[in-house]
DNA sequence: TATGCGTGGAC
DNA sequence: TGTCCAAGCAT
């Protein structure tokens, strides 16, 4: 076998590929910055990966700017109300990364002094932070040679050694490769290399193999089967769940309630509702409530179609608290149902 | 190892 | 319209 041993050409021919195109990005230190010897904040990288877990770039950038700007340090973070963070991250999806952020940056000004840990191990042991985040922070900031493995990576490796078997059990043989490959050199800047490709050239349907700096290197490309890797595994399809939301606005508020810190939308703020999220609680109180029609939603596992129910009635609510709320704090969710009880404001 | 957990864009 | 998919982690 061709890689017992490891592989230099492909990272080669990929750094040399990152100098000549690497995008900017918030996050990053520009070459100009890295040449005068910039390093790289491990605080605004950290904060760049949990929000980048399974997000797009173009998702993710405003949010960044907005987070780094309202709390320039971990420390700043880390003084930050729960519910700034969570009405911050409004939005962005998959919530517990928010608590975890927060949780992460609480233990670092408390454990750590307010330093990062610098080694992949040591950032590991952080809360929301998994293999990938640890392994890339540590290449990133610290030059740590560490196997950074995310789906771009599982993507590329795939195609460039041709692996057939499908996701996820092909995995601990694409983390090997990726092993194989990794330079003691740079190895923060490969990693970046190596998802800006899948990010873009080596892209899931229709990669550009022809502007490819792994073409002839690439043994999917070579066998004409590129665009139909990695395999995966079938996905079973999404149930559909039916619900009901309760806003009821009084003045210029409405109900809302602080739903529960784990499970969906955990620690997010959201109107009443039930049906559809293991709750059956009818409701808020006793009233004439208008049909405003249904919204439709669609999370990782089902479909939710969610009738929306409208009350300006005075009565005593049994759940949640009349608020004042920006609809942008609010999860996409509720923020549907928002917009339906008051069309004249503005999507954001 | 399998499942739960959001959202918006591409096609 | 529907389906797939993204720089994963926790349990």
């Amino acid at each position: 076998m061709r890689d017992a041993q490891s592989q230099q050409l492909p990272a080669v021919k990929l750094l040399e590929w990152y100098d000549r195109s690497a995008r900017l990005m918030p996050w990053r230190v520009s070459p100009a910055d890295k040449a005068r010897g910039v390093r790289p904040d491990p605080y605004r990288v950290w904060m760049s990966e949990v929000m980048l877990q399974q997000t797009t770039v173009a998702a993710v950038t405003a949010y960044f700017q907005r987070f780094t700007a309202r709390w320039p340090t971990v420390a700043d973070l880390a003084a930050a109300e729960d519910a700034d963070v969570m009405a911050e991250w409004a939005g962005l999806g998959y919530y517990a990364r928010a608590r975890n952020l927060l949780a992460c940056a609480r233990a670092v000004v408390r454990d750590y002094g307010g330093v990062f840990p610098d080694s992949a191990a040591g950032m590991r042991a952080l809360p929301g932070v998994g293999p990938y985040t640890a392994a890339a922070v540590a290449a990133i900031c610290y030059d740590e040679p560490a196997v950074v493995v995310d789906g771009n990576v599982e993507r590329v490796m795939a195609r460039l050694f041709a692996v057939q078997d499908p996701l996820p059990g092909a995995k601990p043989e694409l983390v090997r490769l990726a092993g194989l490959l990794t330079p003691a050199l740079r190895p923060g800047d490969y990693a970046q290399a190596v998802m800006d490709l899948g990010a873009t050239i080596c892209s899931p349907r229709n990669p550009a193999c022809g502007i490819c700096p792994l073409l002839g290197l690439c043994a999917a490309q070579q066998i004409g089967i590129a665009a139909e890797l990695p395999r995966k595994i079938a996905k079973p399809e999404k149930p559909v769940r039916q619900g009901v939301a309760w806003v009821a606005t009084r003045g210029g508020m409405v109900l809302l309630e602080r739903r529960a810190e784990r499970g969906l939308l955990g620690g997010m703020l959201g109107f009443p509702s039930d049906g559809w999220d293991g709750s059956a609680l009818g409701a808020p109180f006793a009233a004439e409530w208008r049909d405003l029609g249904a919204v439709k939603h669609t999370f990782t596992h089902f479909h939710l179609v969610l009738q929306v129910m409208q009350s300006d009635s005075d009565a005593n609510p049994q759940r949640g608290e009349f608020m004042l709320v920006n609809p942008d704090d609010l999860p996409t969710l509720m923020r549907k149902a928002y917009d339906l009880a008051f069309p004249d404001k503005k999507p954001r």
